[in-house]
DNA sequence: TGCCAGGCCCTCTTTAGGGCCTT
């Protein structure tokens, strides 16, 4: 399968809440690495910051005080996952919302958040309009990606991000006969207009046999 | 099951409002 080779770093967090500026923490996070079409690597693990998990969160995402409580701290897990991404450019559902903890979570512990998000989500809208809604769930189901266990868990949800990652990359491809879909690419498409994605494809000035630079 | 926030998008818009999506 012809794709690029650049390393792409899918991230996802489970958190105490919706917002680091409302008080809420990441507990978990997972980091898929995909290169040349295919998942190569992962990263994951709960974290421990203190930060209580209401009931509801509990119910959500499977993850309780008392699992926490034998986690590795909090700080120590962000430097071992920005670690393991490197300066690979990142991907996420919703990436909003994970980019607003990655960064939290890292100015924590004094690094520089300077990676670049594209998001699945907003790639959804412009790749699948017709789509009865972009949940990750939804757009799973949609397009028939491998189950990857219990949803709201971290490395099961990043899986399957990747898992969409790498069906939007095949059919960018397919739709604009392209060798690659690159991160750059997606970055161009998830903020173009609706309904003149090739333009936007043929500004960004990739052609068959073409490469990125 | 859903509130909290925030960025994005759409439209009955742009001097705004409301829905989506994430936990």
């Amino acid at each position: 399968m012809p794709t690029t080779p650049e390393t792409i770093a899918v991230i996802d967090f489970e958190t105490t809440g919706l917002a680091p500026a409302t008080g809420a923490r990441a507990t978990e996070i997972a980091a898929v690495l995909v290169s040349g079409g295919q998942i190569v690597d992962h990263y994951a693990s709960l974290m421990r910051s203190g930060a209580w998990v209401s009931p509801f969160i509990e119910r959500l995402t499977g993850i309780s005080n008392a699992m926490l409580e034998s986690a590795p701290p909090a700080g120590q897990v962000m430097r071992e996952v920005a670690a393991f991404i490197g300066s690979s450019p990142l991907v996420a559902h919703n990436a909003a919302f994970d980019r607003s903890f990655w960064c939290a979570e890292l100015q924590r512990v004094g690094r520089d958040a300077h990676h670049r998000f594209a998001c699945t989500m907003l790639l959804s809208r412009r790749l699948y309009p017709d789509s009865a809604n972009h949940r990750l769930g939804t757009l799973a189901a949609l397009h028939r990606l491998p189950a990857s266990g219990r949803a709201h868990r971290a490395l099961a949800d990043a899986r399957v991000t990747a898992q969409l990652l790498l069906q939007m990359q095949r059919d960018v491809m397919s739709r604009y006969a392209l060798p690659q879909a690159p991160h750059a690419l997606l970055m161009s498409l998830q903020r173009a207009a609706r309904d003149n994605l090739a333009a936007c494809v043929a500004r960004h000035g990739l052609r068959e046999g073409e490469s990125i630079a």
